[in-house]
DNA sequence: CGTTTTTGCCTTTTT
DNA sequence: GGCAAAAACG
């Protein structure tokens, strides 16, 4: 409580003259950005610049102004995480006041994109041709749909993985295509046009299914709107404001979907950082931000360029760095705060190296009084983290990876999840089959392909499917009293769920299914853990009034709440991952070339791919508010495979005056200054364009040629492929390798 | 039908 | 090196 309050309701005439606390709080530009309340407003937020602190407190002035009611207001982020957070805190500013009754922000449409949409679609489903208590489908399911299918049209064609196929048809979803809005030309999918003619399918099988994936809780969202224009007129005319976040990593499905909802008013807030936008792989569109003045020719652009969050050097080097892109918006980042660091880079012989010598650097920020919470390693790859998390252990540094695989996610959850959705929805196939002969019950391959075999015969589900066969006599023997059983548990199971609370059906239901035992009963060392899951599991039920609510909050958020452990941990996590954070200190490990810039990036994307990973090395560097330490090593071991790279180009591009070259290890002319390391890159990327058009000192191979490898011995070559050769060895096998490391023999 | 062996994959990831 | 899916085997 700052200043003696200002006791006046914020009448919009005497409010001119004192802004409210909340208001005067904020720097000028924060505050526009907040008070620019009507039409089209885009506001540039840069690293550390108060964004949340804007969008929170915009959605209060709203209210508080009387423009509109909570249930009005429709505010979309991208993760739950940050919709809870604004959801805290504009509750936070709204009880700031000292009215008897304040104002709240219950009934604001806050969510992410998916559970608004979600939330729209199950009012409105008939209309598409869904039942309201439809099912959300995670990838798993996804795929496994997919794979059915492919086996059903008698494809045996193995060359296009199912994860491949479903990817491309993800793709399209992410552009707002339907089936019928695609056209030949989209047959040329990288998969032989069979994405394309599967596409469908898997459409009609999802609403046979009465099944949503995650593009569709969007794509139908499309559809509602445009078949049934009453409708989209009662959302534009519910929603008088709309605010968005983080608008860099909209798709262009989710920017229609915002389009059509804003298409009256035109009320729309989007904030976001076009320098921030590192998810272009799964259907982001920078251009979305990019051409945010052309969609709305009115619209007031505001840029937060003031950072709170780190020291003057991080910033010029971030800036510096980002500043090699082109087609930027542009800002630059400044500060108050007093000089502080250089950022610091660390040349390093290999991994090993690295995680040593990160790991004598935390502990001794920890001496320094810095608590390991406030510290991140950052990597690029996931398979990064390995020789962090040895080197930890060993020293007895307390650590925690971030974005592993979540809880939602481990077999046994997702197991017990399925018993519980069969019980909701008996016609939820997906679920149906994961535990059928889960515990084992006999029920194999054949068995299924026949009541799968009758389920499509009467467009109907396998359960159906199967209470129609045991009816005709169609099931004999073993298979019939098994399936017999599992059906009478589950119509028992879904009495109970009408009377019992959740944790104790659930309860039930791994008792009597025979689930729990089966982990009871396995031997490996991981089925203690699972059976701690499956009691976290129960534990987390209790939250949840029916099965149907629980469920939606499976299908759409992914992590566990509150599972933060009380001790102080280093955080390992990707540079994705790391978005939003921010450290005391942060190292930016492995800044070698083909590692970060990511070379599959380069090979598929091109020079929009480097920029993209140049975006994610900026959003890297601004994570870090006191010491930003970047390593890079000379030689890594990849899935057993030395490799050895240069440093990254993104080192040559940071600007000399705010940087300082670490040099611990024996010099010997490693530890290079970036000035030396620009012209090595530029060298070799010369040599490089060269050397392929002219391939000369490099001995060429032949298919059925014999070679000979220093550790496999004798083999043929089989296949090549550039510089990587498949190659029969006499003893050790078939194996990739590269052809450095072969001599003709 | 269920178990064991072999193969083939391996950037980033939320919903 | 490690894990999951497919394939081969019993």
């Amino acid at each position: 409580m700052l200043d003696d309050t200002i006791t006046t309701t914020t009448n919009s005439s005497t409010a001119q003259a004192t802004l409210p606390p909340y208001l005067s709080a904020l720097n000028p530009e924060q505050q526009s950005a907040v008070q620019a309340v009507d039409g089209p407003v885009l506001v540039l937020a840069g690293a550390g610049t108060g964004k949340t602190r804007v969008l929170t407190t915009r959605i209060a002035h709203i209210i508080m102004q009387g423009k509109a009611f909570p249930g009005q207001i429709l505010a979309v982020t991208f993760t739950n995480k940050a919709a809870n957070e604004m959801k805290e805190r504009v509750e936070k500013l709204l009880h700031h006041g000292d009215e008897d009754t304040p104002p709240t922000a219950s009934g604001t449409w806050l969510g992410t994109f998916h559970s608004i949409g979600a939330k729209i679609l199950r009012r409105h489903a008939e209309l598409i041709g869904f039942s309201q208590d439809f099912t959300i489908l995670d990838a798993d399911d996804q795929i496994r749909l997919l794979k059915q299918i492919i086996s059903e049209q008698n494809i045996d064609n193995q060359r296009y993985p199912a994860k491949l196929l479903m990817s491309v048809i993800q793709s399209w979803k992410d552009k707002g295509l339907t089936p019928e809005k695609l056209d030949a030309a989209h047959s040329e999918d990288g998969t032989g046009g069979l994405a394309y003619r599967l596409y469908p399918i898997y459409q009609h099988r999802l609403k046979t299914l009465n099944a949503m994936d995650f593009g569709d809780l969007l794509l139908h969202c499309l559809s509602l709107f445009t078949e049934h224009q009453h409708i989209l007129n009662e959302y534009t005319h519910r929603f008088k404001y709309i605010l968005v976040d983080e608008y860099q990593d909209t798709n262009i499905a989710q920017y229609l979907w915002l389009r059509l909802l804003s298409i009256g008013h035109k009320n729309i807030c989007c904030v976001g950082d076009d320098d921030q936008s590192i998810y272009g792989w799964r259907g982001a569109e920078v251009g979305n931000i990019l051409k945010f003045e052309k969609d709305y020719p009115e619209a007031k652009i505001i840029r937060l360029e003031r950072n709170y969050r780190s020291t003057p050097h991080i910033l010029a080097a971030a800036s510096g760095l980002i500043a090699h892109n082109k087609g930027r918006m542009g800002k630059t980042l400044w500060t108050d705060e007093s000089d502080g660091e250089l950022v610091r880079i660390k040349s390093i012989w290999d991994d090993g190296e690295e995680a040593r010598f990160v790991g004598e650097e935390i502990e001794a920020f920890q001496r320094d009084g810095i608590s390991l919470d406030e510290m991140a390693v950052l990597v690029r790859a996931g398979y990064q983290t390995r020789s962090f998390e040895e080197r930890f252990i060993t020293l007895g540094v307390p650590y925690r990876v971030i974005g592993g695989l979540r809880f939602y996610e481990r077999m046994e959850v997702r197991d017990a999840v399925a018993y519980l959705r069969v019980i909701a929805q008996p016609n939820d196939d997906l679920a149906f089959e994961r535990i059928v002969n889960t515990p084992k019950r006999g029920i194999g391959k054949a068995t299924i392909e026949k009541l799968h075999a009758t389920a499509r015969a009467n467009n109907t589900s396998l359960y159906k499917a199967i209470e129609m066969m045991l009816e005709s006599g169609e099931l004999k023997g073993k298979s019939a009293t098994t399936l017999q059983q599992l059906l009478g548990k589950f119509d028992h199971w879904r009495l109970q769920s009408q009377e019992l609370p959740l944790p104790e059906l659930a309860d039930n239901v791994l008792d009597e299914s025979g689930y729990r035992a089966m982990w009871e009963q396995d031997k490996s060392p991981e089925a203690p853990g699972r059976l701690e899951n499956l009691r976290e599991l129960i534990r987390a039920l209790g939250e949840f009034p029916k099965v149907q609510d629980f469920l939606e909050h499976v299908g759409l958020v992914m992590d566990t709440a509150g599972t933060e452990a009380s001790t102080e941990m280093v955080n390992i996590m990707s540079l994705h991952a790391a978005k939003g954070l921010e450290f005391d200190v942060a190292f930016l490990t492995g800044w070698e070339e083909g590692l970060f810039p990511s070379q599959r990036t380069m090979d598929e994307k091109g020079t929009t791919g480097l920029e993209e990973e140049r975006r994610l090395a900026y959003v890297g560097i601004t994570r870090a508010k006191q010491y930003c330490i970047i390593s890079h090593a000379a030689n890594r071991r990849i899935y057993n495979q030395w490799q050895s790279s240069i440093p990254s180009r993104f080192l040559g591009e940071l600007p000399e005056d705010h940087i300082e070259m670490l040099d611990g290890g024996p010099a010997g002319g490693r530890a290079k200054g970036p000035e030396l390391f620009r012209k090595e890159v530029e060298d070799i990327f010369s040599n490089a364009v060269s050397a392929t058009a002219a391939d000369d000192d490099a001995p060429a191979f032949k298919k059925g040629q014999r070679v000979f490898h220093q550790k496999f011995g004798y083999g043929i070559v089989i296949i090549i492929e550039g510089d990587h050769l498949t190659i029969a060895f006499k003893h050790a096998g078939k194996k990739k390798v590269m052809a450095d490391y072969i001599q003709a023999a």
